[in-house]
DNA sequence: TTTTTATTTTGACACTGTCAAGATTAGACG
DNA sequence: CGTCTAATCTTGACAGTGTCAAAATAAAAA
């Protein structure tokens, strides 16, 4: 306990275990978030988590639920303002690199085998992901449209090709294979240039 | 002890480890290799092994440093067929996919944050992986001058972004986002058009 | 054969996720 | 107000983890 007001019954425990396990995913990583370390920090006792959350799985994918949310809210963002398409493109990729970047830990809660493949993934959380590929994939359509993608295939499949680079170019930057800030600007830079359609003096 | 002879001393428990290490690992995935259950499976006390690997993470090292060995094997192999260039680069490109398929957790162990972030990368690893990139890169040059990869940039760039993009294409597969072979196999496709400088139908 | 060195083992510690059973309290109903 | 019920939280326990220190064993060197 490391105080904390105890009532015994602590009043909406759901959104602080949420709140707390998020910073301390942001300070340590997942590997420094333990279910007893967050009770704790909350001030409650160990198991007291498991009666609003079945797993720490669970936990987990509630946070990953968020991070979607919070992706696909900035797309939102980013195309509602008035600019050229191409370059909404552009900021797209830097936009989605930053956000892999700072926050790494929901990023690979997001996307990692953690959930996905050890864990089981809530239905809420495959909901929300759908979601959120489903926009993607509504813009690339338009930005095929637009001639910025490339039209030689589907949306689907230019949309899935497409952001499995990014999500490379992302893991690389977040597992700390790249640390170097200007390799990953200069790549990301070079992996736009090949994105992108307009392909510049070809031949 | 799951039987073996006992005779104190075992004979050569590194390489008895890293083989029983490897079948876990294929078998369970990294979530089921434990020390402990290691060395049970090779017929010896919970902490022998710590006296060949300082750590898990030494063991773990070992393993994907080994990988790194396997794949360049497979690309010099590739390298040496007379193939057309271009051609070559596409068979590179299903290979590699292939190898993080069927190698899954090698792959991760090679590339994945456990090591590289979480963990610390020994310096035998650090080198197996930098000679790997390095090959990689030699090879771009060439396919530079094939004008099968773009030269709008240096073999360096090129050589990151493309890396960064079959890395992500992997990691989907491995970290169970998409299952779906045939998902996998267009998007491959898709990728391999997009990567290669020749963009079908421009303007 | 004795001594040194290389291996391996047993014991221990702190940590993890999570289950079962009991304690405490808030809110509903009279 | 008091009583009952349902929600909420706690204590105890178990099996599992990585890894350190000290002791036991065997092989190699003298």
């Amino acid at each position: 306990m490391t105080n904390q007001k105890k009532t015994y019954h602590h009043g909406d425990l759901i959104s602080s275990l949420i709140k707390a396990a998020s910073e301390i995913l942001q300070e340590e990583g997942v590997e420094g978030l333990s279910m007893r370390k967050l009770a704790d920090k909350v001030g409650v006792s160990r198991t007291a988590p498991y009666h609003h959350f079945k797993d720490k799985n669970e936990l987990l994918c509630a946070i990953a639920a968020a991070g979607f949310k919070a992706q696909e809210a900035r797309l939102q963002t980013l195309l509602s303002s008035h600019e050229e398409s191409e370059k909404r493109f552009h900021q797209y990729v830097y936009q989605y690199i930053e956000f892999a970047d700072t926050q790494r830990e929901v990023y690979d809660l997001m996307y990692g085998r953690l959930i996905w493949k050890t864990g089981t993934p809530t239905s809420a959380l495959k909901d929300a992901s759908k979601q959120t590929f489903k926009r993607w994939l509504d813009w690339v359509e338009q930005l095929q449209e637009d001639k910025v993608l490339p039209d030689n295939n589907s949306a689907l499949r230019v949309g899935q090709a497409s952001w499995a680079s990014l999500h490379g170019l992302s893991r690389l930057l977040i597992d700390g294979i790249y640390l170097d800030r200007n390799d990953i600007q200069a790549m990301t830079e070079q992996m736009i240039q090949t994105l992108i359609r307009t392909q510049p003096a070809s031949n």
